[in-house]
DNA sequence: CAATCGCTTGGTAGCGCTGTCAATATCGGT
DNA sequence: ACCGATATTGACAGCGCTACCAAGCGATTG
């Protein structure tokens, strides 16, 4: 005999099924499919099951199907509240439901985001959920060869992988430009950190604006790669004052940012709006509760996240979304901070 | 024959034996345990495995060994800061290590949470960190008899499960009271949210320092059972100002909360700290550049993570940590918005 | 009334790996 | 040169579940 303990209180598939009379392929039916099963097996089944606290062995089920119901979540960080949002989405969209959420931190880099994809896949994993477009030539063809739904997050654009939620970075800054052109603004300066794919979208976005408006300057542009932060909002915000005093706005690339180039102006006495206007982006929590509310860019990151999840478990349940790419838009929140000037 | 495609091309661990030209279990062995090979055989047996791109089956070694690596993590909120940092304290410890992680969410409910405790027990976790020292009576019984190693993280108390890291919370607030009223504060207002049972307690320590100072009085204490933003802030804030016009100071059971009453001192032109003290609690990162500077009680949150991660690493090594009680304390962040007025 | 159909159910044989224990190789000490 | 001890290695069986196929069965049909 190989195995020393044979655990004799240990409750398997088997018992559940000596229990109640069938076989354990009938018991397995049962929770697998259990529409299958008559209703007279199903009820002794279901009760047997309850009775002896039956709880299935994973492992034993995932080598045997070959597959797995974890669905794994690539993102770049933990502390950004953006992605905390997501994350709240897609664990309220799979609560409840057979699947489980593996969830991996690629910082940012797009390597260690293949190598964690190589260990996800390794898994067999019902899903995937990854964020952004932006992935290596070897981690998009491992994807396209593997057979199960992925959805790319948090950005649209041409020729996804399999699916693909978001919006239009690009768009979302250039309407954010528009507006704080609309109130009056001309020379409107550019806080940029982290500056990850997307941000960079931002930064075209808001280049286009300026641009057809005939008021580009590469001088309005300040950027980053050092991780964003309030503090870092001021730093940024004091090293475009230096290089153009003479700015009258600012659009910032998140509202951590946005944030810290608020205060700035409170230390240097500065009126918002009347002497600077500024826009976030993201729309946190705080900005419609800061003195003055503090304008930014909506976007629907709850419900990315949500829907991302949920169009894994359509395609997993044989109801694949018709439309593969969608685009939840944006708003631009306009409040306080960049109200015309009287 | 039962399976019907034997998928020739797929790389099993007999394919690395065989072309290292040892048997199976010495092959695995090498990935267990290298230690245990003569050199020649670990080095054959490394070349074949990279050679055929060898992914080990997880599943399969799970249902073999009776045994996974995967460490559980159960926290009650994404969404919070507070728990983003100690999220990434562990990942930074699991990050490269053999055991990857698994979390769930409890949403604050300690049913929620003994449901995912069994949940999580089923898959054979190798360790667990867990939130807090209060959960259900069963969820305890049930941890105590499990064989993992099991951190309970964000406070100290007496009796762990197992293992503990954390901080008092009752101190903590008592220590920021004893710091306002250190500069003169005599009205001291309470603002707390969500009332979980960390915040709880730093009520207690409120209660227990205004006691000790003679200054206690109900009418200064408002508290909610909402989830904590910086806009509930405001609203308590106000709703404190309703009841106690005379507070001179308030201390708010977190950051959110104190940035909300900040924007909402600044809204009515309260001066801060003249008019008004404000100590928050956490030290997020945006308290060292409001305007004015926030006080705060900063606690060691990624460190907690990282040690709580660190502690079960050890253990599972047999390096078990000899005082299974850590307190990593905190410090009371003393800056402009609770100086003494001049 | 036999042939056919669809629905349920069960038997068999692994999925890929590792625990146990036995067998063999190696080694130092006397 | 012999002995026991230690380091390596391998054989075997089985972890708990499910894929596949086939069989049973009552109902339907020409």
């Amino acid at each position: 005999m190989a195995r020393k303990h044979i655990t004799p209180g240990k409750i398997r598939l088997a018992e559940v099924a000596k229990l109640a009379g069938v076989s354990p392929i009938t018991a397995s039916r049962f929770f697998r499919n259990p529409d299958a099963l008559s209703a007279g097996k199903r009820a002794r089944v279901e009760s047997a099951a309850k009775e002896l606290g039956y709880v299935p062995n994973l492992a034993a089920r995932a080598l045997a199907s070959q597959r797995t119901e974890v669905v794994g979540v690539l993102i770049p960080s933990l502390t950004n509240n953006v992605f905390a949002d997501v994350l709240r989405g897609i664990y309220d969209a799979l609560d409840g439901s057979r699947y489980s959420i593996q969830l991996a931190n690629t910082r940012y880099s797009i390597l260690q985001e293949e190598r964690l994809l190589r260990l996800f896949l390794a898994q067999k994993p019902a899903g995937l959920i990854i964020t952004g477009i932006n992935q290596t030539a070897d981690s998009r063809r491992i994807m396209e060869t593997v057979d199960c739904p992925i959805v790319q997050i948090m950005e649209v654009g041409p020729s996804p992988i399999d699916m693909m939620i978001g919006f239009s970075h690009f768009d979302a800054a250039k309407a954010a430009i528009a507006h704080l052109l609309a109130q009056g603004n001309r020379r409107i300066g550019f806080l940029g950190a982290r500056m990850d794919p997307r941000v960079q979208r931002r930064l075209d976005g808001y280049r286009a604006a300026m641009t057809e408006a005939a008021l580009f300057d590469p001088q309005l542009i300040v950027t980053t790669a050092i991780p964003t932060s309030v503090t870092l909002g001021g730093t940024l915000f004091a090293d475009l004052l230096a290089k153009t005093p003479d700015i009258d706005a600012v659009f910032c690339v998140n509202d951590d940012l946005a944030l810290g180039a608020l205060f700035e102006c409170k230390r240097r006495h500065m009126a918002v709006p009347e002497q600077m206007a500024i826009v976030g982006f993201n729309d946190l929590e705080f900005m419609a509760s800061s003195e003055p509310t503090l304008s930014s860019v909506r976007t629907n990151r709850y419900e990315m996240g949500r829907n991302a999840a949920m169009m894994v478990i359509a395609t997993l349940e044989g109801r694949r979304p018709a439309e593969p790419i969608v685009d939840l838009g944006f708003s631009v929140m306009e409040r306080q901070s960049s109200a015309r000037r009287s």
